[in-house]
DNA sequence: TTGCTCCTCACGTCACGTGAGGTGGC
DNA sequence: TTGCTCCTCACGTCACGTGAGGTGGC
């Protein structure tokens, strides 16, 4: 193992942080970090800080970047299994992405049904699409096969806006705030505001549906 | 460890599905579903199939809403990490009614909170609540320290009557027959129509939600 | 009988967590 | 010197995944 000495602390050279200011500075952004899973991120090569002589580790700026891009990656879902893709150049390649045509015979869809699908804002139009159309797009088409179209469901898009709408309100305390911890805030709490609203809406959607078989 | 031994296939009885078909059944609305995970949640005890002389385990139709209710906690990160906490009384627990007060308390909420809910058609009123009715009373007391009240979320009661008719109008076709085969398969499909829209809506919900912090 | 599904049990694994035992640094 | 942070290494754990080896069912 190769181990780089640490830089002597000049004058305006930004600082180097030790493993436990790393977290006290990461902790609001991201609660659940630990030295042993910063340790382990080390093990996996997702970050590579330098070391002192003695073998502390020593973070930079830019580890300090890295870092926050990983676990931003990890918590949103976009982290790949098997560490081994990081080897490949571009990390955001991580996510599929197919043209139009690709998507709309991977679903089992139509032109037409993306079409109406784009005209009822359920899919945003893009060069591109990523998994999340994808997915999308295969429901409205088994969903077509029942008779349920596109245009019978521009409630939900407009149902999702005044969801948005209704969490935005509830986040103005949190949000006014504007430094990356406060805002780092705002999104666990709107997520967990969301999950909460969710759980109200299936409970009514089940019990809905149970007035249909008793 | 008690046995249930398997009721007859008697006209009209609800069909009981084996493990491969509760997959076959489940894997579009939690596409990670595999027989090891199913097995590993009965061993949690978070659900509980039946099972046949021979030891195949077979799923009621209870058995399916409580694991859809199961897997929906989990992906919405309701689930407490630790499995020891099921042995208490919890949200999770199985077939458990409560009165009023009893109800109120274990939410946190208050009785303004559940008159409020029930005004709202966010709760049914009942002499014994269940615990889906304790799940939602929880998410709503939550959702208050937030400033979200239920007066706030009239439009979900509405959305899921619209939504109710929806599947309705979908289910017409196969509905016409009053048999029990057939009603069975009706009450298959509004399930599976309800999963589908369920991945459109909240795919729309997570991109509303990513507009608020890029 | 064949091919398929399903069973249990033991062990593997992935992403860490938890001490034990020891050293560095103001 | 003291108390604190930090180190490595071994082992534990949680939520499953993966065969091995065997039986059930149309």
């Amino acid at each position: 193992v190769l181990r780089e000495s640490v830089q002597a602390r000049v004058p305006g050279a930004a600082p180097l942080l030790s493993i436990g200011q790393v977290l006290a500075r990461l902790t609001a952004e991201f609660p659940d970090l630990t030295p042993s899973k910063l340790r382990f991120l080390e093990e996996r090569q997702l970050i590579s800080p330098a070391r002192t002589e003695s073998g502390y580790r020593k973070f930079s700026p830019s580890d300090l970047d890295r870092l926050r891009f990983v676990l931003t990656m990890q918590r949103d879902h976009y982290l790949p299994p098997g560490g081994s893709t990081f080897a490949s150049p571009s990390i955001l390649s991580a996510e599929r992405r197919m043209p139009r045509d690709e998507l709309i015979r991977e679903a089992g869809a139509t032109p037409q049904l993306l079409n109406d699908a784009v005209s009822s804002s359920l899919v945003a139009p893009a060069d591109l699409y990523g998994e999340e159309a994808l997915a999308v797009l295969t429901c409205l088409a088994e969903l077509q096969r029942s008779g349920i179209e596109p245009r019978h469901l521009r409630g939900f898009r407009a149902a999702a806006e005044r969801e948005l709408g209704l969490i935005e309100s509830a986040l103005i305390p949190v949000a006014r705030r504007k430094d990356a911890s406060s805002r780092a805030k705002a999104g666990e709490l709107a997520r967990e505001i969301a999950g909460q609203l969710e759980i109200v809406r299936s409970s009514l959607i089940r019990s809905a549906l149970s007035r249909l078989d008793p």
